[in-house]
DNA sequence: GGCGAAGTGTTAAATATTTAACATGTGCAC
DNA sequence: GTGCACATGTTAAATATTTAACACTTCGCC
């Protein structure tokens, strides 16, 4: 495969059913089509999952005759690139602000290793920031 | 206005010109042409600008003759909207993951200050949470 | 004031996207 | 094997988006 998938080139139904498949981990055309704003038929939902298959986006297995699609970009891949985004588009110089606001929600869930992690970096921070 | 803007509804090149104006905070069609792929003509972006105005998306005032653009849900509710989009989208059960991947990042930048409240927000961790 | 660069206003066509009807296929329960 | 629910395959039209040419305006400099 040669594309490159960039996620800013994709149209509206484009990135709509992304989101969902990478939501979901891998989905069949129902399941995108149950998750979609405007009500769109299962006709039309398969034929963009198709595009979206020739443009390098998704990949489809088959299984007892049904495709179930998933993304060709690897989560932390993924991740990555989206992250980045919004940070670049609305952190810019406030990148903090959003490791803090996404820390004050999932504070009870931190694990005591992500915990430990944390107070590293901010040890690391000390020594050579301000 | 009565629109609510979801930024889930916009096309391809209007995603592309919000995050353009947010990224440079208020700006005119020369700017966002400049910043643009696909190279458009000053033409089109202007064309794409009125329309996100009329959609709400966008606002202008006029200086100079000249027409500059602003988005007109504030920066803080746009941070709010984005960042949980791309932690619902793809850092679901993960999100400690993304604070922790934005530190590693911000870390020789943060400020005394931000220090404290996240070594605050480790603390408050550890009262509830595992 | 004149001029030119750079801006807006207007219009509509080219292009892309979205839509979905209908024919056909698959798998499973009976 | 049969029937049925639910899936895919195919085709093309409706709709939306993107594109930009050209006329006109604004502003700053000389």
């Amino acid at each position: 495969m040669e594309k490159k998938p960039d996620f800013k080139e994709l149209t509206r139904r484009e990135r709509q059913i992304m989101e969902i498949v990478y939501r979901l981990g891998r989905a069949m055309a129902t399941d995108v089509m149950e998750h979609m704003s405007g009500r769109p038929a299962n006709a039309t939902v398969r034929t963009l999952l198709s595009v979206l298959e020739e443009k390098g986006y998704l990949t489809h297995a088959t299984e007892k005759g049904k495709y179930i699609y998933s993304p060709t970009v690897p989560l932390t891949s993924a991740r990555r690139s989206a992250l980045d985004n919004v940070l670049e588009t609305f952190f810019s110089g406030a990148e903090a602000a959003a490791a803090i606001s996404i820390l004050k929600k999932a504070d009870a869930k931190l694990t005591e290793a992500e915990r430990k992690l944390i107070l590293e970096i901010i040890e690391e921070s000390r020594k050579r920031g301000r």
